[in-house]
RNA sequence: GCAUCUCUAGCUCAGUCGGCAGAGCAACUGACUCUUAAUCAGUGGGUCCGGGGUUCGAAUCCCCGGAGAUGCACCA
């Protein structure tokens, strides 16, 4: 009876072999003259050039027939069919392609011509192993027909393609697209940003104290200075304290960490776009929150409509602004806007909704926005006037005490951005934070704490200003159609197998 | 956290009423100097997610546990 890892056996039997040979199968040397996709185009002209190539790739299938033999050889460019005949490459070489398996990376020196079935290929005069493979790949096989991509078989397992996400790369191109789209959103945002005159920094990660945002946090530990820090949960606090120090437009790209629930929309590790622009206020974050969504439909997707979550998106369409409360009328059957704390609680206990510990009427009304509205907005929706309590780092609104100068951006029923008029008045935020730090002692774990650092530096004195954040991964989700996180992080957070 | 569903060969899956563990592809051996899901002939390959129970007999039924998916709850 064979081991289970039979395959492994066979394979490393090939490697002793081919080192009886005296080939090396792990060479250091390889030489790449072209890329495949480079001999891809102008195909007649390389052949009537009989330009000397040399290709390099992983060899993803093999047809061996006797004295001669087919394969298909991959790059990130492209794929092309290797032609190997033993009177072409010589008795011994033939005897090293005998032991290259579908997986090896190899490197084939030729020149390009047509079969006579008139599959373009190349017409080896050397074959050189560049890597030998011991594990065979999982079995995919396509063909095309009329234009179509047949495959047969497959690599689907949804929790083997997350934890092997370098099979699911390899073997599902769809899936290897949606990171290079991934790619190019978020160069597509810098470029934007770039362009707007936004300085690109980077901020701590491990942090002595947390905030930005109400979220519980990680911890961890630092050896030398013997201290717990947490793992930032927004980059918020600082940016603020670089527009102190005189940045005037910054932004961060790059991941927080929430010790929350994981589901199709959170992992507990995620990429959020933040930035902060001096001298301007909520209507410019509207304005740039707008105009990024369409610069990276128009100029990195060349796309206007995105189906999502069963939905078709309109990005083209300009956004719709309203305000927290008429759409709580509109969607929650409550026939007037102007809701006291009495009338939202009694809204709330009407519905059976929790109430949690010290809400006052903007908890009510976040909580009748959220359980009512939220799945509601589908089309591009900028939720503007909420209450000022679930705000404590926005500006309130002159004339109403009630409420903030924020928005909250929401499409298929997910918040995609917030945002506010920063609050700059470090007597307010102080009294804020003082606040948040009462809801904690209170019992709510994702209240914010009083950073006595951040308040110093509002007191030396801040701008008025905008500030913006975005979700990475929803946005990818989005502009690749996506509706699992999972497909959008290279290594979605798995339980330890 | 709760509920439902899934877990069988390297991959994708079938497995009837509880009665010998199966297929395709992949792998191996042989044949083959223009194949391309190569073909033809042959061969090997299993902790049926793990543990326990019921039974003459369990992939199948029951219990406990694990992982994943989905929904709900929590959560921005």
């Amino acid at each position: 009876m064979q081991k289970p890892n039979q395959f492994i056996q066979l394979r490393l039997q090939k490697l002793a072999r081919l080192r009886e040979l005296g080939v090396d199968p792990y060479p250091i040397e390889s030489h790449r003259s072209h890329k495949i996709g480079e001999i891809l185009e102008d195909k007649d002209e390389w052949i009537a050039q009989q330009t000397q190539l040399s290709l390099c790739g992983r060899l993803v299938a093999m047809r061996r027939q006797g004295k001669l033999g087919f394969g298909n050889l991959e790059d990130d460019s492209g794929r092309v069919q290797i032609y190997v005949q033993r009177d072409l490459v010589g008795e011994d070489n033939y005897e090293i392609f005998k032991l290259f398996d579908a997986g090896d990376f190899v490197q084939i020196r030729g020149t390009m011509f047509y079969t006579q079935s008139g599959e373009y290929s190349i017409k080896a005069t050397e074959v050189t192993m560049l890597s030998k493979n011991i594990r065979p790949l999982p079995a995919v096989k396509e063909k095309m027909e009329d234009g179509r991509l047949i495959r047969y078989d497959e690599f689907s397992d949804i929790e083997l393609r997350y934890r092997k996400r370098y099979l699911d790369l390899l073997l599902n191109p769809s899936h290897r697209q949606v990171f290079l789209w991934r790619s190019r959103i978020i160069s597509g945002i810098r470029s934007f940003l770039d362009a707007r005159g936004f300085v690109e920094v980077e901020t701590p990660i491990l942090q002595p104290l947390y905030g930005g945002a109400n979220a519980r946090p990680f911890i961890t530990h630092h050896n030398t200075l013997d201290v717990d820090l947490y793992l930032r949960i927004a980059t918020e606090l600082y940016l603020k304290r670089l527009i102190v120090g005189g940045f005037e437009r910054v932004y961060e790209l790059g991941k927080d960490f929430r010790n929350e629930g994981m589901d199709r929309t959170h992992n507990p590790e995620f990429t959020m776009l933040e930035l902060y622009q001096a001298y301007t206020d909520l209507r410019g974050m509207m304005e740039i929150t707008e105009a990024l969504f369409h610069y990276i439909a128009d100029e990195v997707m060349h796309k206007s409509v995105y189906r999502f979550r069963g939905y078709d998106i309109d990005l083209k369409q300009p956004f719709r602004v309203a305000t927290m409360t008429e759409l709580v009328k509109e969607h929650a059957g409550i026939d007037r806007s102007d809701m006291d704390y009495d009338r939202a609680l009694a809204f709330c206990t009407q519905r059976e909704l929790e109430i949690p510990e010290g809400a006052g009427v903007g908890r009510l009304i976040a909580l009748l926005f959220d359980e009512y509205v939220e799945e509601k907005l589908i089309q591009p929706t900028f939720v503007v006037d909420y209450p000022k309590e679930i705000s404590p780092l926005a500006k309130a609104m002159p004339g109403n005490p009630l409420l903030a100068d924020r928005f909250e951006l929401f499409m298929a029923g997910y918040e995609f951005g917030n945002s506010f008029s920063e609050l700059n008045d470090p007597v307010d935020q102080r009294t804020r934070l003082e606040a948040q730090a009462a809801l904690k002692a209170m019992g709510d774990d994702e209240a914010q704490v009083v950073d006595e650092d951040f308040l110093e530096a509002l007191e030396y004195g801040m701008p008025p200003m905008g500030g913006l954040g975005i979700g990475m991964d929803r946005m990818v989700m989005l502009f690749t159609e996506n509706d699992s996180i999972k497909e959008v992080i290279l290594w979605p957070q798995m339980r330890p197998e």
